[in-house]
RNA sequence: GUGGCCAUAGUUCAACGGUAGAACAGCGGGUUGUGGUCCCGCUAGCGAGGGUUCAACUCCCUCUGGUCACCCCA
């Protein structure tokens, strides 16, 4: 037994180093350069892009399909700005200091010496558009929702990719909390219809005034407890101050305890509009988090900003139940599925009028991940394609006709399965099977000089020759998505 | 950007300093025109480049990519 294993595992092995170089030399003494021996290297996806396969197409779909239905319905406009812009336009908007516009910005010298980057987001692109296009004129607010690949050169993991997709949501113009409950009301709905449970953090970091003194303060309050701090928060102070207020580490939580929050040092009306806000999530039952930490990292937010996070995760230092287990631990560095909050700086700031907006940005891609993982555990299901029937054709006259026959078919509202690569009846009834189809056609040669075709119920295996005049009406009748027999 | 871990077939995983295995997927069969189950076969791989060694998928280095934490963000 073994012998003869070994005996044809060898035959295998030559007759396939014959296959396997046979092929090579000939590329390589015929085809010249193009198939040369330094181009056999093979190329790998640049580090942090990825390819969206074919199989992941459905998960996808589905998202853009919400999105785009939630936009309808709210009527916001869909705008599709470049990929490509000034890069001072972001360094502007999006503020020197940030993480995103010191280390994470593709910047390229155009043709002539423009510098000009791969967008990193799009919130100050629909700013800009509605600058230059005069939107200003347009009945107020202004509502537009986008959807499209944004880059950051961050170093990658899981959920965060260097080319990454967001959907967003802006509307631009007026200044009334109810802008801002739509637009979380908005996310939450997003993650909602597509079955994944979310919870909203929120909080106003007020005007830039308001936001600056409490700065100060909080800065002066850590300034005091300097040699306590991490070595993170030590850089914080000086750098990005707000942040001092999310950080992990145990040394620091003290001291955070007993910090300066920026609810105390907003002005009535800031705290009024924040307040109203909130009184608007409430009565949308939107569950939502009161987390004080919580700034973002851009600087043209002002008063609401707010963050989606899967329901499951919660942020750990904002909860301070002493549950010490960890089941869900799933609170990682990528579990922010998308945030936004008002920017009523950021027009005037890029050179329009001062106009009031606000929106919100969520991470495809991200979304995309927590859907496999539902999907995979049966928490969702995605629809997927079905077919009323699939055509089976033996033979090449058969095949012929069978094509034409679904061409002709194709706008009676039956939808076909076929295959015309596959030849033996039993690997296009596999298909038929793996495809789901309530009724499989068959057409052969015996069928087609007789002007019949064979319907083939696959639940029963029951079989019905039928005229091939009288095919679109026979299979209606089978079907119950035709089932309008309405007397 | 900082630190850690990882890299074997399309996928999920084995094994071994000396011939790389399985499952699933894919393809083809189980008599010529009948699927879901079952049986059989085939296809397909050591991320790249150096070094150590008689011999490297295995040890070392570099690169590349992934991943985790941090930074930060979507």
């Amino acid at each position: 037994m073994p012998n003869k294993k070994k005996e044809k595992i060898k035959s295998k092995n030559f007759s396939a180093k014959k296959t396997k170089e046979q092929p090579k030399k000939k590329n390589s003494e015929s085809a010249g350069a193009l198939v040369s021996e330094k181009s056999k290297k093979s190329w790998n996806v640049l580090r942090g892009m990825h390819d969206i396969l074919p199989r992941e197409e459905k998960y996808w779909k589905v998202l853009y399909h919400t999105a785009e239905d939630l936009a309808e319905t709210f009527q916001f406009g869909r705008i599709d700005t470049p990929i490509l812009e000034e890069a001072n336009m972001f360094i502007r908007s999006i503020g020197k200091g940030t993480d995103i516009v010191d280390k994470e910005m593709y910047i390229f010298d155009d043709q002539d010496g423009t510098k000009i980057c791969l967008r990193p987001e799009a919130t100050p692109s629909v700013a800009r558009a509605f600058i230059v296009n005069g939107m200003l004129n347009y009945p107020q607010p202004v509502k537009m929702w986008y959807w499209g690949p944004m880059f950051r050169h961050d170093r990658p993991q899981a959920g965060r990719y260097r080319q990454f997709h967001q959907v967003g949501f802006e509307t631009i113009g007026v200044m009334e909390p109810a802008v801002d409950a739509e637009l979380i009301l908005l996310a939450y709905n997003f993650y909602k219809d597509l079955g994944i449970p979310v919870e909203i953090h929120v909080n106003s970091i007020g005007l830039l005034e308001e936001r600056d003194r409490f700065k100060t303060e909080l800065t002066n309050y850590y300034r005091t407890k300097r040699s306590c701090l991490c070595e993170d928060c030590r850089h914080r102070l000086t750098k990005n101050p707000l942040r001092l207020l999310d950080c992990k580490e145990d040394q620091c939580q003290p001291i955070k305890d007993e910090a300066p929050q920026i609810i105390d040092w907003l002005s009535e009306n800031s705290k009024n509009y924040f307040m109203k806000v909130l009184e608007y999530l409430d009565e949308l039952e939107i569950p939502y988090i009161l987390r004080p930490t919580l700034v973002r990292g851009l600087d043209y937010y002002t008063h609401t900003v707010f963050e989606v996070y899967p329901a499951a995760v919660s942020i750990e230092n904002e909860c301070e139940q002493e549950n010490s287990q960890n089941s869900s631990g799933n609170q990682n560095a990528q579990s922010a599925l998308g945030g936004g909050g008002r920017y009523d700086l950021l027009i005037e700031d890029m050179g329009g009028r001062p106009t009031s907006a606000a929106g919100f940005a969520l991470g495809v891609d991200r979304a995309v991940i927590l859907m496999k993982q539902m999907a995979e555990t049966g928490q969702i299901k995605i629809p997927r394609r079905e077919y009323d029937v699939f055509f089976a054709q033996l033979g090449d006259r058969a095949k012929a006709r069978a094509f034409r026959m679904i061409d002709t078919l194709r706008h009676t509202g039956i939808s076909i399965g076929f295959n015309f690569y596959k030849n033996s009846l039993k690997s296009q009834l596999e298909l038929a099977n793996d495809l789901k189809v309530p009724y499989t056609l068959i057409l052969g040669q015996k069928e087609v000089q007789e002007g019949t075709i064979i319907i083939r119920d696959m639940e029963s295996g029951i079989q019905e020759i039928v005229d091939q005049k009288k095919l679109e009406s026979a299979i209606k009748r089978k079907l119950k998505k035709f089932d309008v027999s309405v007397k």
